[in-house]
DNA sequence: TAAGGTTGACACGACTCGTATCAGACCATA
DNA sequence: TATGGTCTGATACGAGTCGTGTCAACCTTA
């Protein structure tokens, strides 16, 4: 089997953008904001696999001004996402891209329908509602 | 990493069905369905290998009265789809198994919404559009 | 009867994945 | 200045996966 390509049509928005002008000692104690020596130990993982995640481009954690990274809440939770994927269901990493991909294209999609049926409430409800099944049948530990 | 874990919630119906009402006189000499080897031979692939998708449940093909499977067209379309997942994506099997339930239950609730948008062909009209460009996001070789 | 199908088991080579370690560089703090 | 943690990039490992292949014993089809 070949290497995983990173193709994907990605209609996904970026990430959070976390960072505001640092306040000197809040810098590393901002609430859920970790270098990734403190990551690794909130996630019981090796530093070395949050690099390689990074590297194939499944989460994409904030940096300081030295580069350091800076793992978010949201990048945890994402990790954790991603473990359930490879350690609970099996897939490899190629599979937990496509799957992350699939994610997101899914909840922007959700969010143009809405948008397109803005004066139309009752359709709305219904695409709400079966979008929701529709998460809800991949089986996932969070809501994502 | 375990075995794969066939669970998901499945919405997904069983098979297609594929019986085209225009048929009649094929019944017997019905195009498109092979044994095992044909099969194989048509897709250049292993028998065993189509024995093992079987068994994972990524395949259902038929069976004669003797237990010999037939693979119909829309089974060697599965197997193709299965094969550029692998091959191109580089999922491993419990991936492919993954996105095969996701473009099932993506499917039918792209149906259900369609069947309770009834009277808003409007709104039909949105939902049917936006659900295509998320089937194009992933980046398929065919329709499915 | 011969050819080719069935099941189940086992094994192989190549690849993947998480983990581990190394070297050399950068940088903040004691 | 010394220390310790991070950075990048490379290499390596053990265990697992995947496609393929083979075997034995039996069954179906022509």
């Amino acid at each position: 089997m070949p290497p995983p390509r990173p193709g994907h049509t990605d209609l996904s928005p970026t990430q959070p953008a976390d960072t505001e002008e640092a306040d000197r000692d809040a810098v590393l104690e901002v609430q859920g904001v970790y270098i990734i020596s403190v990551a690794a130990r909130i996630l019981d993982m090796h530093p070395q696999t949050l690099r390689k995640y990074e590297r194939l481009g499944l989460i994409n954690p904030g940096r300081t001004i030295g580069m350091l990274r800076l793992y978010s809440t949201e990048d945890i939770r994402k990790v954790r996402l991603i473990r359930y994927l490879s350690d609970e269901l099996g897939l490899n990493l190629a599979g937990v891209q496509f799957a992350l991909a699939a994610f997101d294209n899914m909840s922007t999609i959700k969010q143009r329908i809405n948008g397109r049926l803005e004066g139309i409430p009752a359709a709305q409800q219904v695409v709400q509602e079966e979008m929701n099944l529709l998460f809800d049948s991949l089986n996932l530990p969070v809501g994502r």
